[in-house]
RNA sequence: UGGGGUGUCGCCAAGUGGAAAGGCAGUGGCUUUUGGAGCCACUAUGCGGAGGUUCGAAUCCUCCCACCCCAGCCA
């Protein structure tokens, strides 16, 4: 009750606001009822997420109920690892329809039984005009169409034709079921829409038992009609649909539902269309569909994704009707939120160079205490190794550092992690100039990170201890395209021009510290300065390999990016 | 030039006739053994535009403008 007071104060959506009136009214006897309608012609992507999440979260606070129902009516485009994928990515975000997974394709006798009802009172006609000629007598946008010829067929006829179709007598295309509703109405969709069409095509779930395949718009509303769906939340491209959905369901007397219609998600620096994602699949773009690069619910998982964290996201862009394109930079934060409460702190070194520190021991090694998480006590420490030779990141070194460089630099003395501080004294390099090592000096009174004198150091830099590291390769990731608005290309170029060239790169030689030598696929870990990064599904015991879900924020690169400009 | 929608800060988004919420991004500062995290502050005399109603308008009325969706036997 007070959670919903507190929503309350913060605004409400639209969407909630209608079904606190319904309740108020008693509309459907207070009963709230949604359902996640997938086609199954492809893996669900973060669009689909917001309507699960809008879908579920209403249900989780109304005391409701939640259905997965797959749309399948459309043989030829779906399949049964789509079913899988999807079941399983509903699943991950925390959806739960308890018993009630169902398919449109369990409501084929039934449907079919509609569709003869429909003929039976008059108010549907079997067409034998061909795709071209229905096109051609449907007008235009500004111009009305015209009645078929074989509008004014007899109930009769028309009812032994359906049952004809059913059984397998025309080819494909050869016939249609049309509503007969208005051909001259201002809105296409009633314009005598095609209820059932012939395809003599196996079905992933009925088989050949069917040669003819109800058609989305009458097949959505009554599966909705038929599983007392209280609101029917769907995207904006269906609100001109909505008025075909209430004519099927007045005209069949049938439970009517309550159609919502809100804006679908657009996120920036990526594509959602199913069409272009399969595009970017099929043409090996991307390794798969969960291409952590993929904005995919698979490809966020593999990545390293929290289904919290992407949950959040969908709270936190709310629920509208403006078309709108959502900053990628929101789900980002939203990860990093979660991550930095929950992820383990590690030191891995992406771009190893040696340093050796002179006045340190050279068989001596000490095995120091490491805070896990300083967010979470609760996490515990474990221990990291130190000793004479170490390798710390190639870009915490520069010879001849700018202003405001505060890592390693000749004379200048640094923290290393959880050690201690160290002093750079020389650097040897290689005949092209390339640096091989650096030589330090340590002070081993700052043994832990810090001095008795209280002397203060700039910088803290990770490290891994040469004789104690773990190597594992290492996978970084950028957003998949280079423009905001992938969708909408500039000039005569498409999506495909704006492919980020750099949006994967594998590091092969990077070095952990030994406490990840056990990690199992999907763990997650905060690389201490570099980022997020979970096991890869690719991972191997002989061959670890890390995902970078995301930087942290990088204030130094910010600034080295403003001064370049 | 048909019909259906939508326009509130760079990006989302509350607001439903009585002082323009919040988040992300950005900026400045504090703090910090991650240039991380955290904390504080700043950022719309203005709500697509023009008129009108009203003591009072982002909210009501009129006209205009811009953008999105619809002419699959796809969903």
């Amino acid at each position: 009750m007070d959670d919903n007071i507190e929503e309350k104060s913060k605004g409400i959506d639209f969407i909630r606001q209608i079904i606190d009136k319904d309740n108020e009214t008693g509309k459907y006897d207070s009963r709230v009822h949604t359902r996640f309608p997938p086609e199954p012609n492809g893996f669900l992507h973060i669009g689909h997420a917001k309507s699960i999440c809008l879908n579920y979260g209403i249900v989780k606070e109304y005391g409701g109920k939640f259905n997965l129902r797959f749309d399948d009516t459309n043989p030829s485009k779906e399949e049964t690892e789509y079913v899988e994928s999807i079941i399983e990515d509903v699943r991950w975000l925390g959806a739960d329809w308890e018993n009630r997974l169902f398919y449109a394709s369990d409501y084929f006798e039934q449907l079919y039984e509609y569709a003869e009802r429909l003929i039976k009172i008059g108010k549907a006609y079997i067409c034998d005009l061909s795709a071209d000629e229905i096109r051609e007598y449907r007008g235009t946008l500004t111009e009305p169409g015209k009645n078929s010829p074989y509008r004014d067929r007899s109930i009769d006829e028309n009812l032994d034709l359906f049952r004809k179709m059913r059984a397998g007598e025309f080819a494909d295309g050869e016939k249609t079921l049309r509503a007969k509703i208005d051909m001259s109405s201002p809105n296409l969709n009633m314009r005598d829409p095609v209820i059932y069409r012939i395809l003599h095509t196996a079905h992933h779930r009925t088989g050949d038992k069917w040669c003819i395949y109800p058609m989305y718009d009458f097949t959505h509303c009554l599966s909705d009609s038929i599983e007392r769906i209280t609101h029917s939340l769907c995207t904006l491209e269906f609100e001109d649909h909505r008025p075909l959905y209430d004519w099927y369901l007045d005209q069949l007397e049938i439970y009517h539902p309550q159609q919502i219609e809100f804006a679908r998600l657009n996120l920036s620096h990526t594509i959602l269309s199913k069409r272009k994602l399969l595009q970017l699949v099929e043409s090996k773009m991307v390794s798969g569909w969960d291409d952590p690069r993929m904005p995919t619910i698979a490809g966020f998982r593999r990545r390293g994704y929290t289904p919290e964290s992407i949950r959040d996201f969908c709270n936190r862009i709310g629920i509208a009707k403006a078309d709108s394109l959502v900053d990628i930079a929101l789900l980002e934060h939203c990860i990093r939120e979660d991550l930095n409460v929950h992820a383990n702190r590690v030191m891995v070194v992406l771009d190893p160079v040696k340093v050796i520190i002179d006045n340190y021991p050279d068989d001596k090694v000490e095995w120091l205490d490491a805070v896990n998480n300083p967010e979470d006590e609760s996490a515990g420490t474990h221990k990291i190794a130190f000793s004479r030779e170490i390798y710390i990141e190639r870009d915490d070194f520069m010879e001849n550092p700018p202003k405001k460089y505060f890592r390693l630099y000749p004379g200048n003395e640094v923290r290393l992690k959880h050690a201690y501080y160290i002093t750079c004294t020389d650097v040897v390099k290689d005949e092209n100039g390339e640096i091989i090592e650096i030589h330090c000096t340590y002070d081993p009174e700052s043994i832990g990170g810090g001095t008795v004198d209280g002397r203060r150091v700039k910088g803290t830099l990770h490290f891994v201890s040469a004789k104690h590291t773990v190597p594992v390769e290492v996978r970084l990731y950028e957003n998949l395209f280079t423009i905001p608005e992938p969708n909408n290309p500039p000039d005569d170029k498409t999506f495909i021009d704006f492919i980020n060239s750099d949006s994967l790169k594998i590091l092969k030689c990077c070095l952990a510290e030994p406490y990840l030598a056990n990690a199992k696929q999907g763990d997650r870990f905060q690389f201490m300065r570099r980022g997020y990064f979970c096991v890869d599904i690719d991972s191997t015991e002989n061959n670890l390999v890390f995902n970078r879900t995301v930087t942290l924020r990088d204030t130094w690169a910010k600034m080295q990016k403003k001064i370049s400009k």
